[in-house]
RNA sequence: GCUCUCGUAGUUCAAUGGAUAGAAUGCAUCUUUGCGGAAGAUGUGAUCUAGGUUCGAUUCCUAGCGAGAGCACCA
């Protein structure tokens, strides 16, 4: 819509320039602005309103359509289109046959991208952080294909290294303790957590210090059996854990990447490179020495031989480009990972080029939780089970009262959970730190993913009782609720594309939210069902019918379920 | 110490350099059972400080204050 009143203007006016053009945050701006007049009058040394006058004399010249109604200048000179109802009418008629796919767009056409996120290592907890990522990455990925890219969702998991060393450690400790086959996943990771934190705590001592990296070499060898044994036993309880997570939270990963395979491609490329001065000897390690360009220096095998981190992550550039060739690379993490990733890019980009160009970082803020219950500071993390079930509970005791088959029931109380948790990490803008407060998730009230669940089920339940017809007089709509409605729904590609553009997906929520509440309150004062005039109750029904699918569309590219009644 | 990110109602979050800085929650008041009240309506209240650029600054620049993250063999 932004695009065709863009192109509109620019042909009337003979511009050689598409103008800017927005939806006006106040009420009362009409549906779409530009401040064309306000840039040009400022390149004429002219006064703004009095250009924007003779602008809009020529634009509605130019509107032999009759696609506005109005077209005003207000302010500093803005000028402030208002769609025709016939032009309004006609896009929502194009929306409802566009049926499901309201909303898809092709602004990334062409685009490949190939998207990291998650990243949980296996030997240890899948916490909250990895369900922020998940949850972004998921969104962003969702987004991106909903603006026409192909996308590639990969998991890239960190299966060898200290934290595996310590793991097994643990295990071999715990010997005795170790569950027996038939043990379920829940006991199987409980007693991974358990070695883990054992070995982590003896790797303090000096003298088990020493046993641990021993230990470590070893497995990144594979040279003992015994050893090797007990790594795939706890490297496959973990996944296998991990996996039931993703299909919880609604994630399909296209490729899976490991250290372990990474290791040793990343570890030659850095010898390579160490030959043609890209890398260092220093202290025993090959380091980059990232001071030259305003960064710091990292190390990329360290002076035991073994390549770090980063080392992996060249090799893991390559291999994903092996896999998929990507015309775009996207990396989601935590922000703390900020700084070693611009030291990585420079390094690849001597390495890599062209593959260093088309990899961008994404960072994120972190997951924090209110002062009191379930806080972190004790320095214990939280694992994302554990949130998600404490959100759960509450779920299930505010749904004690319905009268829902308990299949049914379940699958709700897993909607509406992940959707409370979810939409609580969407709705901000994803470089920030947020705090997710567990009792205003647990009340679902607000700005919140069970509200617009809700108010989806709410009109899903409505169409139910009344069969909405394939096209509708949209212009019989009068009533102020359904006009704001109608002029939010028409906006939705632009939302799609822009958020895609800027990987901002709170956009998103934020519109989810508003149509949810503008629908709501179409509901409340706009009876549907009893409408008497035959062709009214038509354009009512098939409103609220393009609005329940737009509602469904929004919570799809967040990752989020909209069940049919909850 | 250096680098990066951030600083907006009591609280949690918004705002591609735009118009009267939006929501939610909290508090106060109203709608009272209808197509599903997990709802709707009204009121209340904020851009850290000082400069600068601009027709216009929460946004860009400089300095200060405050918070978080990172700064060599962890990932």
């Amino acid at each position: 819509m932004i695009q065709e009143i863009s192109q509109f203007i620019k042909q009337a006016l003979k511009l050689d320039y598409l103008p800017n053009v927005e939806v006006p945050k106040e009420e009362g701006f009409g549906h779409y602005s530009t401040n064309l007049a306000i840039i040009e009058a400022k390149k004429l040394a002219r006064p703004a309103p009095e250009l924007a006058h003779e602008l809009i004399a020529q634009l509605k010249e130019a509107d032999k359509n009759g696609l506005f109604e109005k077209i005003e200048t207000a302010g500093p000179g803005f000028i402030n289109f208002t769609l025709a109802s016939d032009f309004l009418s006609k896009k929502l008629s194009e929306a409802l046959s566009t049926g499901d796919s309201f909303g898809k767009t092709k602004s990334q056409k062409g685009e490949k991208i190939i998207i990291e996120y998650t990243d949980p290592n296996p030997f240890k907890a899948f916490h909250i952080g990895h369900l922020m990522t998940n949850a972004i990455g998921e969104a962003l990925a969702r987004n991106l294909e909903w603006a026409g890219a192909k996308v590639k969702r990969a998991n890239y998991q960190g299966d060898v290294g200290m934290h595996v060393a310590k793991s097994i450690y643990g295990m071999i400790q715990l010997n005795n303790e170790t569950p027996d086959k038939n043990a379920s996943l829940k006991e199987k990771v409980a007693f991974l957590g358990k070695a883990y934190a054992l070995g982590a705590k003896e790797y303090e001592l000096e003298e088990t210090k020493k046993e641990i990296e021993e230990l470590n070499k070893k497995i990144y060898q594979q040279s003992n059996p015994a050893i090797n044994k007990l790594y795939k036993l706890g490297r496959k309880w973990s996944l296998d854990y991990f996996e039931q997570i993703y299909k919880k939270l609604g994630t399909k990963f296209d490729y899976y990447f490991f250290e372990s395979n990474t290791a040793k491609f990343g570890e030659k490329l850095v010898r390579e490179w160490l030959q043609k001065d890209v890398f260092n000897e220093s202290n025993g390690a090959i380091v980059f020495d990232g001071e030259k360009y305003g960064l710091h220096t990292r190390v990329f095998i360290n002076s035991q031989g073994l390549p770090t981190y980063e080392a992996k992550e060249l090799g893991l550039a390559k291999l994903k480009y092996k896999k998929c060739k990507y015309s775009r690379s996207i990396v989601i993490t935590g922000n703390e990972i900020k700084a070693y990733f611009q030291v990585l890019l420079k390094a690849m980009s001597f390495v890599f080029p062209k593959l260093a160009e088309r990899t961008e970082h994404f960072p994120h803020g972190m997951l924090r939780l209110p002062e009191g219950k379930m806080s972190s500071r004790t320095g214990e993390v939280i694992e994302a089970e554990t949130l998600l079930n404490e959100v759960k509970s509450a779920v299930e005791q505010r749904m004690q009262d319905a009268h829902f088959p308990p299949e049914e029931k379940k699958e709700i109380s897993n909607a509406v959970s992940v959707s409370a948790v979810k939409y609580s990490i969407l709705r901000a803008a994803a470089k920030n730190d947020i705090v997710f407060d567990l009792e205003s998730s647990i009340s679902l009230s607000g700005a919140s993913g069970p509200y617009i669940q809700y108010s989806y089920a709410r009109l899903a339940q409505v169409l139910k009782k009344g069969a909405f017809a394939k096209s509708a007089n949209f212009v019989l709509l009068v009533n102020k609720e359904a006009k704001d409605l109608a002029a939010k729904l028409i906006q939705f590609p632009d939302i799609v594309d822009f958020s895609a553009k800027t990987l901002a997906t709170n956009h998103i929520a934020t519109y989810a939210y508003q149509l949810a509440k503008l629908t709501n309150r179409f509901y409340e004062e706009v009876p549907i069902l009893k409408e008497e005039d035959k062709e009214i109750k038509a354009a009512k029904l098939a409103l609220a019918k393009i609005s329940a699918t737009t509602l469904k569309n929004s919570l799809e590219i967040l990752g989020i379920e909209a069940p049919g009644r909850i």
